[in-house]
DNA sequence: CTTGATATTTAGCATTGCTAACTAGTACGC
DNA sequence: GCGTACTAGTTAGCAATGCTAAATATCAAG
């Protein structure tokens, strides 16, 4: 079984599974949807974005966007400013207060995936070292 | 970076990245959402079910799952007939019909991935093969 | 045969994505 | 300059899909 079909069709469920878990995790006991949470991480990621920048980056239209970033406004994780050029423009910036509650919950999920790390074979989790390579190709590709 | 902790940081975005773009592979020209799919899934994998037993495995309230399973026994993928033990009680059976679009779907999907792992370098399908065993360890633990 | 429990469905609400239409700001040709 | 066309973002309203509460149908026990 070293072919690419039969490779993916053993990994296809086992990652949509991992992911499928992962995902349940970070909803539990926080005032955020995963899209709010996708788009604070975008910001985290890549700096202040136009509300049309970030749309386009998540994938979803600009209204929804709009709804989006209202909620994160409200509750004082992003803060919006027109663009000084363009007041067409609007660009969103992650507050600190965002950038806390953003650090807290994506080290509350590593840290269920770690201790299932943690109770596996040192020969397994170096692996799963060399994994993260071919996962990164993986996906770029 | 070979701690759990370290690996779980490095590994998680990847499989999120991944299963999110094989997620989003299956939605194209296809009358089923992804919920219905993955009734269907259950039912293949695991035979005749309950509305009850189906609507607990994926993890849905009863009355979604009656909505979930009226689309699929419109379409002709699964039918119903109440157990004749317990006239309270639904069976829900996939029909010939729905394993050959779920198979053919399934196939569909593997196929976009095994695209991928095609192109990789031969020693990274070894690392994909390994890993295989080590997710599945990672989901059960 | 009545009372209470169980499986499923129906009714109606909240959330969230979308498209279409609107508002505000910019840029270009005359 | 000024009107026309374009662009960024928002508002309005629809469709899909999850939920809870209440209704329906069936079973089980005294």
């Amino acid at each position: 079984m070293r072919s690419a079909a039969g490779l993916a069709q053993a990994l296809r469920p086992r990652v949509m599974r991992l992911a499928r878990r992962l995902r349940q995790m970070q909803d539990d006991s926080l005032d955020l949807n995963p899209n709010q949470l996708s788009a604070m991480a975008v910001l985290l990621n890549s700096g202040d974005q136009l509300m049309g920048e970030l749309a386009a980056q998540e994938k979803v239209q600009p209204p929804s966007m709009t709804r989006i970033v209202h909620g994160l406004e409200a509750r004082g994780y992003v803060a919006r400013r027109s663009d000084p050029q363009d007041h067409r423009r609007c660009l969103v910036t992650l507050t600190d207060a965002g950038r806390q509650v953003l650090l807290a919950n994506r080290r509350r999920r590593d840290e269920w995936l770690a201790i299932r790390i943690a109770k596996l074979e040192p020969a397994d989790r170096e692996v799963l070292r060399q994994a993260i390579g071919v996962l990164e190709r993986l996906n770029q590709g």
